[in-house]
DNA sequence: ATAAAAACGTGTTATATAGCACAAAGGTAA
DNA sequence: TTACCTTTGTGCTATATAACACGTTTTTAT
């Protein structure tokens, strides 16, 4: 069963940091230019190049944010967790994309085209706002991200990647057990590095009796020794 | 002499992006909270851990964003030029300055309280979309980025930050010396590569023909092969 | 002008990490 | 089942780059 329209009940309940801001109009105008789109596992969602046409929000699935560099080697950029924005960025800078973009599990994204989101912008200054600090949180993000990925150490990488992934996707019941279960090639992406050097630093740390792993699955068993290892480097 | 004010014209002069989408109300306001600052050689303008209360404009001079890591080893984030704002993203982020920023040379800053630029942005949604864009605009760079200090090669990452200085700062009349004079170090700290590989790489580039060195006073020679260089990595 | 301190340059060594080869395990399709 | 492809795991080797040591040159301060 596909749902046709959504009540304006449902889509301020997805798109809450979007839709509070905005008049009764605005609203109106935004349910109007409101689509939904899914993704299976492993689909790419957007290339590199392509001309950015919506602002996309995540309603359900995770979603990794990459770029292909020199030699086949892909660095995982960021990560999109539920109910988070994104694909916005190069609309505004007016380039084309220079990420990609792949759905790690199904997904259910929602699309408004960036030209109703920039006439918004124009009569809602509320909006605005959002988008600064959205914005400006990612960039410091980005930062940070450039000097751990520079001048940390492998461990420290790796390290710093699961508590990342904690932080982000959250744990199960258990509350150890990392809620996301990436490839070793994902993971290595994600702290730069060769896949062969993640399977390795990943069963040292399980040797330290620091992670237990059971396949994909990730058990954080002694998170502070982690901080240390991540922050030292 | 110090000025003590600056005329209207004086100051739409030094920050036209702001200053254009104003109406007559907010340019008397901003007017009135617009402070100059000048800044020695390498002097401090802020550090990491500070509370951001201004944004500022580069009005002259050279800038450096940069963040120390991991063993004393610092690593440039990216540089301001002339007519460029910096040291917002924080405030709007809501943290304190996870970079610091310092005066390659003798530079005029002017600065401007957050509280009067929110205050502004609450009522011009312009304004606001400047801010999106700049911000989107340094997203961008900060992601290549990323992935050029990460994957490239250190002769890669040299050549990519000699060809960055140039669109940057330009050059001098004989259309090739770079016109900004850094020190190995700083070469070294731009590229993500210790002071001796920068010293020696440069040495390389120059025994190949491609630049030319005269103490910090660097000519591009063979644009188009640091290119390639930059490119393949 | 002189001393002191940075910055620059170069050779050597050490090491973290990539690269490669290959085997085992697990999942997928016919 | 069988075959096949992908992912995981492990050992070995190669190499890019950091680290160190030391001399020289340039800049800064007194």
């Amino acid at each position: 069963m596909v749902k046709k329209e959504l009540s304006e009940a449902e889509i301020a309940e997805s798109i809450p940091d979007l839709w509070q801001p905005l008049t009764d109009a605005q609203k109106d105008y935004l349910a109007q230019n409101f689509t939904i789109q899914k993704y299976k596992k492993n689909e790419t969602i957007y290339c590199e190049g392509e001309t950015p046409k919506h602002l996309m929000c995540l309603l359900k699935g995770k979603v990794k944010i990459y770029k292909d560099g020199v030699g086949g080697r892909s660095q995982i950029i960021r990560v999109i967790k539920d109910k988070e924005y994104f694909a916005y960025r190069a609309y505004f800078a007016n380039e084309n994309f220079v990420t990609a973009a792949a759905a790690f599990e199904p997904c259910t994204i929602c699309l408004i085209p960036m030209t109703c989101i920039v006439k918004l912008l124009e009569e809602n200054a509320e909006l605005g706002l959002f988008f600064i600090r959205q914005l400006s949180i990612d960039l410091g993000i980005s930062d940070e991200r450039t000097v751990s990925l520079t001048q940390k150490h492998i461990r420290g990488r790796l390290a710093e990647s699961l508590l990342f992934l904690k932080d982000t996707y959250g744990v199960e019941e258990d509350q150890c057990t990392l809620s996301i279960y990436l490839s070793r090639e994902d993971l290595a992406n994600l702290s730069n590095m060769t896949t062969s050097n993640a399977i390795r630093t990943l069963s040292n740390f399980a040797s330290e009796k620091l992670i237990i792993i059971d396949g994909r699955k990730i058990k954080l068993i002694d998170e502070e020794k982690l901080k240390k290892i991540s922050k030292i480097g």
